[in-house]
DNA sequence: GCAATTCCTACCAACCTAGTAGTATAATTA
DNA sequence: TAATTATACTACTAGGTTGGTAGGAATTGC
């Protein structure tokens, strides 16, 4: 993987969510994108797979908006990028898919797969809340 | 950066190269592609790459191929990856040339800039020295 | 009814990836 | 010197990904 806008952008729209957990309002999508200077469409579509997961509470029309579900710990950076962007693989030799015979024996293989997995619980070890 | 297959065949030539350090002979592109199951001629850019820095000697002809110019452990993986990938960036936002004007106080930029800082000290750890 | 918002799907230009193709140049061997 | 083998160099390309845009439908509060 390489990181993209969408996780990024995901991202910040849980941040922006978590910051607003303490207040009981809605959270809209429009000031988000106002306030990081992103493009509403944009963050409608990634909002579209986070949606996926059961992550907040929506509510449409006026003073509509979003809400985080859970407390700010709950929410694990590396699900948030995997939801989005699909699993977090360095190179496409580390996927559980990519079929290669010297996977056991390959010692650059095993470079791969140590990154991989050192990137994965990175991402695994931080919530919202640390981030807040 | 994802690491593509570039990046990946680059460690793959160099670790061939570093096991016949040993030897005086030199090894052609066509050993390493056929025992690695490469194309040849998808190997030798990839070398039009590596050969922008003083790795090895090369030489034409019968007999001829690449010897690693220096011990093994003279090779970092980040210096390889970054010669044929470019710089190792996980997020666009962690460019030097990336322009924002929140960077210091972006937390979510501080988790890429941090896990950034993780990968490539990893790469930075390893020689092809340690892979043999 | 109207405005604001989420929700949903289709589309697109630009760029990147993983090569292929073809040819020129150099070194060795017969 | 001719053939063979290998590096050196440059141009091209099909297919996929990225970073959006466009247009509208459904829902809610006033």
């Amino acid at each position: 993987m390489h990181i993209s806008t969408k996780g990024r952008y995901a991202l910040i729209i849980m941040m922006a969510l978590a910051n607003n957990y303490r207040n009981d309002s809605f959270l809209t999508l429009k000031e988000i994108a106002t306030h990081n200077k992103l493009s509403l469409k944009y963050l409608e579509r990634i909002m579209g797979i986070l949606k996926n997961a059961d992550y907040f509470e929506s509510s449409r029309g006026v003073l509509g908006g979003y809400k985080l579900k859970y407390d700010p710990s709950h929410y694990r950076i590396g699900d948030i990028i995997r939801l989005v962007e699909g699993d977090i693989e360095i190179t496409d030799c580390v996927k559980s898919s990519f079929l290669c015979p010297a996977k056991k024996s390959c010692k650059t293989y095993n470079i791969w797969n140590e990154l991989n997995v050192l990137i994965n619980d990175y991402l695994d070890s931080k919530t919202l809340k640390d981030l807040l």
